[in-house]
DNA sequence: TTTATCTGGACAAAACTAGGACAAACTTGC
DNA sequence: GCAAGTTTGTCCTAGTTTTGTCCAGATAAA
């Protein structure tokens, strides 16, 4: 089993010149070197003729710092915390701050390894549990203990999905009643909307709207992948659930944003599914890849095809894809 | 000071600097050494250079001073209070404070009234604008320094209230568009929803379960009723919206609840609205009461008062009901 | 050659401090 | 209801600390 070190750490491999590190972090080449020579912010490696090589780690921190400082925080109070504090510290700020406008690259953290399943099916126990016993508290605890244990993504993965179609499936079984379902979708949706808040944001992100579409009114799918999704540097645009095409539309449109991601669980064969994905296709740009992921989804599948969507296999599948568009290496469908 | 820090479990280390107070409480850096300088409201710690480090402790002083003078108190008056006394007056002010000049039926309040106060005006412009631009971070950023600005209740009553009866209004007029609406709305849901977190349990709180019947599919307003009461030492049992009667009368009964809170918006006339009332009404035990707000609660006026339900006029009505009934000084209806 | 980075230092802008001035809003006494 | 006093937010000056930018001359990389 993996450390926690392991799970949560951040590469310090020293590879990433001081220009690179300027536009990652959207501070000026001088400014980087007078924080090192003045408060020792930090101490990059160096190459064997003295250039100053950074690793992720430096970068983070650097980020992290000037996130403080736009926080009312002083260079000299920050200089000396460790990635960790400074986490602590911007996120607290950022729940009550209201921060200037930010100019700064985009932030990608490098996240890892899932845990073993044997683990997580003991908290899905535990969750399904504090369901049933309509223990609120225990099952908002439990959830904030499962997301300490490992990486978001993974946490998504190996937890809240399972989680979710057991709940699903208890429930139509009659195990379960409508309203254990109802609270534990209520708590889950405040506390995976809520996930949003961990990132911070720089205002630089590419945009990708999520949502689900008309007559789809379960949206936990959808939130999970706009969680996902904020992870890797992308700001979600979060419609909620049942929004029409024409609307998805122009709100990709004014917002500006990359891609467009949807989510089919429930009913699988609604009839104004075909009719509203083959709008939302014709009004939208084509350079603009709309994702339609989701139980349902399967069911599409030659309509999905015949438009040219894209159906991600998994989680994992769509974040893979939805890096290469935000470094613009994405080729679209084969 | 140890005593200090125990009684009322605020950190009271000196650390943060002047600009991050004034951030955090919306007040001007010179305005907070004015009320040093004069009244000794705040002494922080000195840095070694002279600079000023506040503690939290502090930020929460200033932060309550702030909303007291906006609640009419003199600076003279609050100035040599503690944290503790200073929550009182602020708690005491909020409750008649916002009743008295605001008069707001459960989020469907009359709010072109004159009286209501330009600043909150302000604040409900702005979110707006952010909404129509669809600048999420911007929307967020506005609720959290609205609430700085005044209390919970205060808040969701001056602010929250008039903005959800607004953005509906500017959809059905067809001045915002649908996906405006959407995203307005599940923002707003995580975050209203996230207030209910900041409330510390102690685990022996009265429990009250809040839902939409079925057929109403906008839980907005129960999301309020929630956050509200769990200021007043309530633990809200969330159902989210869409809960048949079996399944709310089967919760109360499993999660031991005190009370039952539904609310009621659109479609109003939904016939399925006096059956479902009825059946929850005679599957509850007698002694439980059924509060049923909302702007659709009026058209069911009869069938309220037939069944013995209650139907608050207020949010702030609401409020008093349930602290009546928590204190066991409840009389029922008339 | 041209461009990027290095070191060390100089300089300037921004932020903070103390003390006080001033005007608008509010109270008090008549 | 008016004048005199009080309270309160904002602004100013001048000195200090903190922080961002720029420069010069040297070395390395493209």
């Amino acid at each position: 089993m993996a450390t926690l070190e392991t799970i949560s750490s951040v590469d310090t491999s020293p590879r990433h010149p001081i220009r690179l590190v300027a536009n990652r972090t959207g501070l000026t080449v001088d400014l980087i070197r007078a924080w090192e020579k003045r408060y020792h912010v930090v101490e990059p490696a160096r190459s064997d003729t003295q250039r100053r090589l950074y690793s992720d780690y430096d970068i983070e921190r650097l980020r992290l710092i000037r996130i403080a400082k736009q926080n009312g925080r002083r260079l000299v109070d920050v200089a000396p915390l460790t990635l960790e504090a400074l986490r602590d510290v911007v996120s607290e700020d950022s729940r009550y701050e209201v921060s200037q406008d930010v100019q700064a690259e985009i932030y990608r953290p490098s996240w890892t390894s899932p845990l073993e399943s044997s683990e997580s099916a003991d908290d899905i126990d535990a969750l399904l549990f504090s369901v049933q016993t309509m223990d609120q508290h225990r099952f908002d605890q439990l959830l904030q203990e499962g997301l300490v244990k490992q990486s978001l993504p993974a946490f998504l993965q190996t937890v809240i999905g399972p989680l979710l179609s057991e709940i699903g499936e208890s429930t139509r079984l009659g195990k379960m009643r409508i309203a254990h379902e109802h609270m534990a979708t209520a708590h889950l949706r405040t506390f995976i909307g809520a996930l949003r808040f961990r990132e911070t944001y720089t205002g630089n992100e590419p945009k990708i709207v999520i949502t689900t579409p008309t007559g789809q009114l379960h949206e936990l799918g959808a939130l999970m992948v706009a969680a996902l999704v904020s992870v890797d540097g992308w700001l979600p645009v979060y419609l909620g659930p049942n929004t029409p095409a024409d609307e998805i539309a122009a709100c990709a449109m004014q917002s500006g944003a990359r891609a467009v991601s949807l989510s089919l669980t429930y009913p699988a064969d609604d009839p104004r599914i075909p009719t509203e994905l083959t709008r939302l296709r014709s009004q939208l740009e084509s350079k603009i890849p709309v994702f339609v992921g989701g139980s349902a989804a399967s069911h599409h599948h030659e309509l999905i095809n015949r438009l040219g969507l894209l159906s991600p296999k998994s989680l994992d599948d769509l974040r893979h894809s939805l890096n290469m568009l935000r470094d613009n290496r994405f080729q679209g469908i084969a």
